[in-house]
DNA sequence: TCTTCTGACACATTTGAATGGA
DNA sequence: ATCCATTCAAATGTGTCAGAAG
């Protein structure tokens, strides 16, 4: 069985041409020096394939709870093409399909009305976040601890989604900022998975997606041979069914962007803010936000959009069928623009610039498509992002209008790390400012993060409030980031 | 009256600690 | 003392459903 089959994102017998007319319609488009750093593809695939096109054509549907109610299927990516010896921070979030509100009327869905105002985006950082492209390539990125929430008050990390809306799921790959040189600019990716787009319920509308999810959700068994509510629909599904044919969309908007994480430091006065090579953005924050001071409120992460400028931003479009995944795209069609009513039936493949120097791994190159990849490892409870991201979103006092870009919240991945003690292990008593500022760090703190000083305060404020909560909430904190601390110190010099 | 949302519920899987044997 | 497999209870994830809310 070929393993990458079941995956939207699809390798090319011949990977090589979809990479030379994707760059050349990046290429064509860009500016930047980083251009002609993108002899190399990022590829993006989507995984469970059959089953997203299963749900997808009957009309996905996901439940959102106040507590919050994790995704199925949940959104598993593949990625290749990335720097093996750079890290990245993979991050994914939740953005509106159209404008549309819905409503189920007896057995479809119809539009009912304008989209609400949009909620602030909240972002899921994947608990591997920042890892090595090496890892980030070696399985497949599972995102089914992400959870959706209707609930604007949470502050654990949910993504929050208005029900009756459509939402598609983007995919996030920043790359982390190299401490020993701030001006090995990184790259920004984005992609979104169109196929995965749902609507968000709070009680499951359709009966066949009920079913669907019964039938292949392990949590649902208990749910098995009980008689649906509408018997007489026959919702089955045949995995043979041509899901080509019933999927309405195939676009991939992906965009690339020079890392406004390195950015923001060579330019401060932009920090946060659109970078010299910027030629639109994608998100902007838009006043209709502030409208409401709960809406208005920064998930902390809520501006990382905004604050990311996009180069390039374009769409490949393959057409349908598996033939055509060997075939070369056709550059032209990289100036498509993908809006969502133009979306056609098809499997996405998406190729995007990379913004490092050096060679993706070897092997994951042309991977050879009969090697099944390996099963990735469990993951530990503890090893949960909730605690990590609680903290991501935290911040400073009551502020609602500060918004805070991404490089800030980079910053605070990395400041954790190096909080955590050199030596990789979890400090249990959290040091004081001062005790960051030895060494080589009190002379890469101020010349390479400028956000950390800021940062520095909230952990005050933030160790103060973990000390007074329960000892069980503190030592998820610790625990969360041991990860990041192994990572950034062997990065650090004489470590 | 209708649509949407909420919380309790039963049933399932997952997780991690405890235990015992090699 | 260490490692490994097994067991078990608690935590967590499901969809359902009745009732509340607007």
């Amino acid at each position: 069985m070929n393993y990458l089959a079941n995956n939207y994102g699809y390798y090319p017998q011949d990977c090589k041409e979809p990479i030379f007319h994707t760059q050349h319609g990046l290429n064509s488009r860009m500016n930047s020096p980083e251009a002609e750093l993108t002899s190399l593809p990022v590829h993006v695939s989507l995984q469970d394939r059959e089953l997203w096109d299963k749900f997808s054509s009957i009309g996905t549907e996901m439940l959102i709870t106040k507590s919050g109610r994790r995704m199925f299927p949940s959104c598993k990516v593949t990625v290749t093409g990335l720097n093996p010896k750079v890290k990245y921070v993979v991050i994914m979030d939740m953005v509106p399909f159209d404008n549309h509100k819905y409503k189920w009327n007896k057995d479809r869905w119809e539009v009912n009305g304008s989209t609400d105002p949009h909620l602030p985006n909240r972002f899921f950082i994947h608990p591997d976040s920042p890892a090595p492209g090496e890892k980030w390539m070696q399985y497949p990125i599972s995102f089914h601890k992400l959870k959706l929430t209707n609930n604007t008050l949470n502050s654990n990390g949910l993504v929050v989604l208005h029900s009756m809306h459509k939402y598609q799921p983007r995919l996030h790959i920043v790359q982390s900022p190299d401490p020993c040189n701030p001006h090995n600019s990184g790259g920004y990716l984005r992609f979104t998975f169109p196929e995965a787009a749902f609507k968000a319920v709070t009680a499951y509308q359709n009966q066949e997606i009920t079913k669907l999810k019964i039938d292949n959700n392990p949590f649902a068994k208990g749910f098995l041979g009980q008689p649906q509510k509408d018997e007489e629909v026959d919702v089955t599904v045949s995995s043979s069914v041509d899901c080509r044919r019933t999927l309405n969309s195939s676009e991939v908007a992906s965009s690339v962007t020079p890392n406004p994480f390195i950015s923001a430091f060579i330019n401060p006065s932009t920090a946060g803010g659109p970078s010299p090579h910027q030629t639109h953005t994608i998100l902007s924050l838009s006043n209709r936000h502030l409208n409401s001071p709960r809406e208005a409120r920064p998930s902390s992460l809520h501006s990382l959009c905004a604050a990311l400028p996009v180069a390039q931003s374009f769409c490949v479009q393959s057409s349908t069928g598996d033939t055509n995944l060997s075939s070369p795209l056709n550059p032209q069609q990289h100036h498509h623009h993908c809006s969502p009513a133009s979306q056609t039936p098809g499997r996405s493949i998406i190729q995007l610039q990379p913004y490092f120097q050096t060679p993706p791994h070897p092997s994951r190159q042309c991977p050879d498509m009969e090697l099944p990849l390996p099963l990735p490892p469990k993951l530990s409870r503890m090893q949960l992002p909730e605690s990590a991201l609680r903290n991501l979103e935290m911040t400073s006092g009551s502020d609602y209008a500060n918004l805070r870009p991404l490089t800030d919240i980079l910053n605070r991945i990395h400041f954790r790390a190096l909080a955590s003690g050199p030596s990789g292990k979890v400090l249990q008593n959290p040091p004081q400012p001062e005790q960051y500022l030895r060494g080589s760090d009190r002379e890469l703190r101020p010349q390479i993060y400028p956000a950390v000083q800021e940062y520095i305060d909230q952990q005050f404020t933030l160790n103060s409030m973990l000390s007074s909560q329960t000892e069980h909430r503190s030592q998820m904190d610790y625990v969360s980031a041991r990860p990041l601390t192994e990572y950034y110190c062997e990065q650090q010099p004489g470590k």
